[in-house]
RNA sequence: GGUGAGGUGGGUGAGUGGCUGAAACCAACGGUUUGCUAAACCGUCGUACCUCGAAAGGGGUACCGAGGGUUCGAAUCCCUCCCUCACCGCCA
């Protein structure tokens, strides 16, 4: 959620800033909408507290006339009280519906794009910000996609996935699911050797957790939802992750906070049909370690520079080709301020799979959760929330697969082999 | 799922209708003392919003799990919900 003290101190600026975006107009217009509402909201406070402040100093009265039996006196000022409550009534109501209406306009607002985002509408006007120095792999011919590979190892089943739970369910095994086991294990051994602390945390959310970190109302049709106790299934570990901090203030000098955590992420994403999301391209259940991080306001951008580097670093070590990209206004996420996608190349299906998303939120979370730090001066100041994939399996197995075949079976990237337990599939 | 006991400021914990935004103690912070440390002593010490002020700072309102209600007046009385703890039941 945009800050209000953001929209008032430059109502032009912000506007300009939304244009990256590519808002309507009528997006556009809240901007000025919301300032006279919270004009609005000011003046109706003013009138309430100062109507209260009445009230209370005439129930001061009536309790020392009752004490000293002036009861006609008493009388007297009930009837005024009666009417000022009348009044703070009303202005209550008004007030509230006030609140309702800055609320519901303010959260239907993107974050503001900071000044690095490259202009742009769709993923095809996204900045290549840095191309890896991999290779991309020539396969011999009859390579075979990641799913052929999947039958002729043994490594996972569609079909069975699609029998006990339903289309875009895997069920792994084998060397399969070892290799499963063996990433998550290598990602949460690097994000803690990089000093993040490891979180093991709740898969199912309730609703104000995942209004939070910006999943509600936006993205409500991509959670899968138990109606009966009320919970979301997370989409990422960044929403249980992100909220350990919901309502905090903190110390300054407990900044930064840096987290990491991996679980499974369930996403309902209807998408579409073909080759796009066939095999492990795009699936509803995936596993995933996450890095969070809360971080001091001028800090921020230097903690999402070390992000990505730690992010390239894993790529490097799993030696597959990659790419990072700068996300364009255009495709820029709702929350976030600034995002890099990290990409991998799937040399079968000779294309490049997103396996990172790496961003800065700025206020726009903490904003929302009233995550905040005292500052020297005494000041209750927002964090900066960033997170990023570090990383996201489904895709990296797939990329890993198709890259390293050859007559021989599989190979696995060294960094991984202890973790495996073997150095190829075969 | 059943029964019982509770939810007060960073912590412990007092407070059953007005002078309580809340005692006391601990922690924390600033200071005095001290060769240093400790102790002792003095002071500060919740959050949000509105408002006055250039600022320093001042004034006001709300908040004692959440939401309603009673009352001139509620941390205190009533109702609903949530959560925690204990015991029983069930259970990976």
């Amino acid at each position: 959620m945009v800050e209000m003290r953001i929209l008032r101190s430059d109502p032009e600026g912000v506007v300009n800033a939304y244009r990256k975006r590519n808002l309507p107009d009528a997006q556009l217009a809240l901007v000025g909408e919301l300032i006279a509402l919270d004009d609005r909201r000011k003046s109706l406070q003013h009138g309430l507290d100062n109507d209260q402040a009445r009230a209370n100093q005439l129930a001061r009265q009536i309790g020392e006339f009752m004490r000293s039996g002036k009861a006609e006196e008493a009388a007297g000022l009930r009837a005024e009280v009666a009417r000022i409550k009348e009044t703070t009534r009303v202005a209550g109501e008004a007030l509230e519906d006030v609140r309702t209406s800055i609320e519901e306009k303010l959260i239907s607002l993107p974050n503001l794009p900071h000044p690095e985002v490259p202009p742009g509408s769709t993923a095809d006007d996204n900045e290549v910000f840095k191309m890896g120095s991999m290779a991309i792999p020539q396969l011999a011919d009859g390579a075979l996609p990641h799913w052929e590979l999947a039958r002729k190892y043994r490594l996972f089943d569609m079909e069975a996935g699609a029998r006990l739970s339903g289309s875009g369910f895997v069920l792994y095994r084998g060397q399969g699911a070892r290799l499963q086991r063996a990433l998550i294990q290598f990602f949460l051994d690097e994000a803690v050797r990089a000093g993040y602390e490891e979180i093991h945390a709740p898969l199912l959310v309730n609703a104000e957790t995942a209004r939070a970190t910006g999943q509600l109302p936006d993205k409500e049709g991509q959670m899968y939802y138990v109606e009966r106790d009320e919970l979301y299934l997370i989409p990422t570990a960044e929403v249980p992750v992100t909220n350990i901090y919901r309502d905090a203030l903190l110390r300054e000098d407990e900044l930064p906070v840096k987290l990491c955590g991996y679980t499974p992420c369930f996403r309902r994403e209807a998408g579409s049909y073909g080759a796009h999301v066939k095999g492990l391209n795009r699936v509803h259940q995936f596993d995933k370690v996450e890095i969070v991080r809360l971080e001091h306001p001028e800090h921020s951008q230097a903690a999402l520079v070390q992000m990505l580097d730690h992010v390239e670093g894993l790529l490097q070590k799993l030696e597959l080709p990659y790419r990072i990209l700068r996300l364009c206004g255009g495709d820029l996420g709702f929350a976030s301020a600034l995002t890099y996608d990290f990409e991998v190349y799937s040399a079968a299906q000779a294309r490049w799979l997103e396996v990172s998303s790496v961003s800065n939120f700025e206020t726009f979370q903490s904003n929302r959760m009233k995550l905040r730090f005292k500052n020297a001066r005494g000041e209750s100041v927002l964090v900066h929330t960033l997170n990023g994939s570090a990383l996201a399996l489904a895709r990296i197995v797939a990329a890993l697969l198709e890259n390293n075949q050859g007559p021989d079976g599989i190979a696995i990237p060294t960094a991984l082999r202890s973790y495996t337990g073997f150095d190829s599939i075969c």
